[in-house]
DNA sequence: ATGTGGATCCGCCAGG
DNA sequence: GTCCTGGCGGATCCAC
């Protein structure tokens, strides 16, 4: 049932990428304490190998790791402007070809490219290395926007932080909102990315002038209810004009896109947490119907309010 | 499965 | 000249 995650470090790695994956990954628990997967990094040649800031890291396994590993996550490195050596490529298509997954951080994103995991498949890696990507391989629809992409097998993130967003992406994915919230919690980052209710519970420190975190705070307190954009324009005092155009320079989505992600993570917690029905879920989450729970959770979980309590709701008796 | 009315989004532009 | 605002129109998306 652990899943095994390598991490794939090649010369002059970016030592922040490396860490997230390891972190997030060796974070996450089960129900009875235990380690949900289990994480080894990697390199071409085992021993050690040169991080872009001066130190070095040890201990690091060969690339047999790879041929046992279910997810290999590929961590920015200097080196990535050439093409990684051919045992590398066949070994990142391996892990996809046996059913396994690929994600890459940042400009790891070159090393999957390089492989041919990205033809015809939408992708992203950090802003400042979009271009030279589309320009190096015009069969990927490159989206320099994106924080992360999920494309099935093979997954993508901008840059550094977005590295984190994504493997919380991936937890929560294989192991439910529940998990993934936990490892958030323990890492002390946002739970998603400016969504979840954690981080505005007993705010410290008054809003930012002019910023709408106020309002979106108050979206979550009242999911259930109708929401458009001419309500939390009012709320903000600003034009819906002016209100979607800073909501976009905030959180990097649209109004509608935010508050659809929001009404889903309470729906998944609702499903994980509680008993309730799937169309009482629907109506405290701001769905409005079950259908409509049901058409969300297909196109974005691709499953059901029923197959994904099934999988992922707590045993009975462990507290909630 | 398809259509329809309405909301949303986004480029554009004028005004402060 | 610059930045931000807010209104408009059309394409698109969404819910029913």
């Amino acid at each position: 049932m652990t899943q095994r995650v390598a991490v794939l470090c090649l010369e002059r790695l970016v030592a922040f990428d490396l860490a997230i994956a390891v972190e997030a990954f060796s974070t996450a628990r089960g129900p009875g304490g235990e380690r949900l997967y289990d994480v080894e990094a990697c390199a071409p040649q085992p021993g050690d190998l040169a991080t872009t800031t001066g130190f070095r890291i040890a201990g690091l396994a060969g690339l047999d790791v790879l041929d046992r590993a279910d997810t290999v996550v590929v961590p920015a490195a200097r080196s990535l402007t050439e093409p990684p050596a051919q045992a590398v490529l066949d070994g990142l298509r391996g892990v996809v070809d046996r059913g396994g997954r690929a994600v890459s951080i940042c400009a790891g994103t070159f090393a999957l490219a390089y492989a041919g995991l990205l033809d015809g498949r939408r992708a992203t890696t950090h802003w400042e290395w979009a271009d030279a990507l589309a320009a190096a391989f015009p069969r990927i629809d490159v989206d320099p926007d994106a924080l992360y992409i999920d494309e099935g097998e093979v997954l993508t993130s901008a840059g550094l932080s977005a590295g984190i967003d994504l493997c919380l992406y991936i937890i929560r994915r294989d192991h439910g909102e529940r998990v993934g919230a936990d490892v958030a919690r323990a890492m002390v980052a946002a739970p998603h990315r400016d969504g979840g209710q954690a981080q505005f519970i007993e705010r410290a420190l008054p809003s930012p002038e002019g910023s709408l975190a106020a309002v979106r705070a108050w979206a979550l307190e009242n999911l259930a209810q109708p929401l458009d954009v001419a309500t939390l324009a009012r709320r903000a005092a600003v034009s819906p004009r002016t209100f979607a155009r800073r909501f976009v320079a905030e959180t990097g989505t649209t109004p509608l896109k935010w508050l659809q992600a929001q009404r889903l993570l309470e729906a998944r917690r609702l499903l994980e947490r509680t008993d309730l029905s799937v169309e009482r879920i629907a109506l405290a989450s701001g769905f409005g119907s079950a259908p409509s729970l049901r058409e969300h959770f297909r196109r974005s979980l691709a499953t059901t309010p029923t197959a994904y309590r099934r999988a992922f709701a707590a045993a009975p008796g462990v507290a909630a």
